[in-house]
DNA sequence: CGTTAAATCGGAATCATTCTTATTTACAAA
DNA sequence: TTTGTAAATAAGAATGATTCCGATTTAACG
């Protein structure tokens, strides 16, 4: 997902610009990696002093439902990325940084065996750890 | 991890004895699945009006670092089970009644040549999704 | 029994997140 | 360009899970 195509699609479905918007997707599509509301809060305070947490997080919620940005949850809090581009995937995740890896072994094929009578809604695999710079 | 052996591995390293510990490992003995805090402390009230959930969460991470018990982040909120007894694995995990069944599949061995420059500490693969008898 | 560290209680505090209400703004239509 | 309207935002209160704190109680050991 590239930063004009989010601002494209959100403007299809009928959602306003806002530089807040702009700017809250050019953070994500210039990190490789998870950040945090609390992130994305400091990084914007810059430029748009009291901003607000509801705006934030409404933000990243509605660009989550858009199917621009992606969510995990990660030590009690909620880290988002922006939506990769390549089929199905999994990461790799750095646990100081944030920055993600992709993971291109999914092992749901080899379940499917095992859950026969089963529902499945999804799965989540995630690795974590550091990456090369910061070990 | 059966009830008998956790109490004694309790004893044994150094912590006291009291009822609602036992009624607490018990609680998840007698049920193969996570339970949050708040199930814990719904299920203790009967016997025990009052228990604080200080009490409950500080048992329940004091069980987690002594092996006891196992712990998973859902929705945003920490989830509890006994720490299963067979050898590495995963879990497809109920998301209507915590029930959790044994995934014998672990991604890990594939992956390690994706990985070499970074420094792996965990990971985590679940599947979410209906029992049987939820379905 | 008496001592003592561990366990518990009760409630305040914290942290992430969501909700509420009033105000402002993007943008389409006149 | 002006204006109407729904969407977006601000500010702060509310919520829910979890942790902390000070005071009190209790298990376990001698």
């Amino acid at each position: 997902m590239n930063l004009h195509r989010a601002l494209k699609e959100l403007k299809e479905k009928g959602h306003k610009y806002t530089d807040k918007r702009e700017d809250l997707l050019r953070f994500f599509y210039e990190h490789n990696g998870y950040r945090t509301a609390r992130d994305v809060k400091i990084m914007m305070e810059d430029k748009y002093p009291g901003i607000s947490f509801d705006t934030i997080y409404r933000n990243l919620h509605l660009f989550v439902d858009l199917g621009l940005l992606e969510v995990t949850e990660l030590e009690g809090e909620k880290h988002f990325r922006m939506k990769c581009e390549s089929k199905h995937h999994h990461h790799f995740i750095c646990l100081d940084c944030g920055k993600t890896k992709e993971i291109h072994t999914c092992p749901m094929q080899q379940v499917s065996g095992e859950l026969q009578d089963y529902s499945v809604e999804n799965h989540k695999f995630e690795i974590y750890g550091k990456c090369p710079a910061c070990k």
